[in-house]
DNA sequence: AATGTCTTTTAGGGCTGTCTAAATTAAATA
DNA sequence: TATTTAATTTAGACAGCCCTAAAAGACATT
């Protein structure tokens, strides 16, 4: 089994890769706290293992094998059923759960997974919206968008949030924005100024800058306001 | 905080530790499947820490300091609370805790601690009927002693089992014997041999080897005996 | 095409915790 | 007490993962 170091490497380049699903060396130290010359060294052994858990080529980053990503959902499954298993069973707020299960992911077997996942119906999301890879490694689809890409007047419900950020998901606790939370965008500034939003049943006026607004995603409108999904 | 290797150290000597309170250089590495000479090194190290963990005299072992054993018992308290929390909460079988709880006891924080444990009304024993150190590092008190030491025709409650090998954990279950059941010790053969014990409420005949005896703790009997504790 | 900047890699180490082989000390026995 | 045996320690090395400083490569701009 991998070290917890490498099933870091792993994860972050999973949630580093765009389209081409490669991760920059700057990008990773970044993630991981490291520096770059570390993650180089790193990337370097990885791609010579056998199986390979990464491609690698100099200067152009680093991209998962069909193997390495195997292993990146899995360490992510812990991850986040960990982090709904606090959540619901043990009273956990949702800005506590990412540390506690950031480390616990490493620890827990394949059997206190089954059992976990079991105690908790299979769960398809964790507590911040994201969804939770199954055990085949699939993922259950999710169509959502970032608050951002909104239309002003358009009215949806909160999909998911970045679990990253713990000062963010108090803040916007108190703003009473959580997955499932219905927004109305009624307004937006021009040159990446704040959003203005009805939240929720009572339609409470609130002002979103673009750096928390950009860590919200929404389920996508329909032509009249209503939600898919 | 000490690393995971440090930590399994303390544990083991406080688990090995008699009456003077030191591990031998073998025990130890026995007991962490280690290589003698690692655990002269590792014992080398700790002891000339701030503050020292252990105390380590050439050729004589190892003892804990009380800052040690402050730390051991935190490790144990964690180590208990999850095998407990494992069975109760999540159905594990008690010879399935112990592995799990081995690796989990590093990873949960003080927090995620202090939680199960509220979770499981401040319990004083785990599953194997040990007791489970409280946080300010004082230990429940409780009076028992070896099976192997009972007078024959006692009658008593099984207190505690070893909890390190799942094998006899699964032998005891078969034959009904867990922390909470009655004995009643009818005959013991001579030079270390069986014991011929009647089991719980139906009295079942077993026969019980020296070996599974010896990780049998039973509480004090009376002398008509009746049980106390 | 040359320059300068930013990113990435190489080179050389450090720390932790492990190992084996050889040397030493302690304990048991003759 | 001398000798043998068993336990322990020293010496030297290695793997994993991290670091800093310096060199090299990629890329945007002039």
């Amino acid at each position: 089994m991998p070290s917890e170091a490498v099933d870091d490497y792993l994860k972050a380049i999973y949630e580093i890769a765009g389209d081409d699903g490669r991760a920059s060396t700057a990008s990773l130290a970044r993630k991981l706290s490291v520096a770059p010359a570390s993650v180089t060294g790193m990337l370097q052994k990885l791609a010579v293992r056998n199986p390979a858990p990464v491609e690698y080529e100099k200067h152009h980053g680093a991209r998962l094998s069909d193997h390495g990503k195997q292993r990146a959902l899995e360490v992510i499954r812990h991850h986040r059923l960990i982090e709904l298993f606090l959540h619901r069973m043990l009273g956990y707020s949702w800005d506590e759960v990412h540390d506690e299960a950031e480390r616990l992911e490493h620890a827990i077997s394949e059997q206190l997974e089954d059992r976990i996942a079991e105690r908790l119906g299979d769960p398809e999301v964790d507590p911040h919206g994201h969804p939770i890879p199954r055990k085949d490694g699939t993922i259950p689809p999710r169509r959502d968008l970032s608050l951002l890409d909104l239309f002003v007047g358009a009215k949806t419900t909160v999909s998911r949030v970045s679990d990253n950020d713990p000062e963010i998901l108090r803040y916007l606790s108190e703003l009473g924005i959580t997955p499932g939370t219905t927004l109305h965008l009624t307004e937006r500034a021009p040159f990446d100024g704040p959003l203005m939003l009805e939240v929720g049943p009572d339609n409470e006026k609130q002002v979103l800058g673009p750096r928390v607004a950009g860590e919200i995603r929404v389920l996508p409108p329909t032509a009249n306001g209503e939600t898919t999904g």
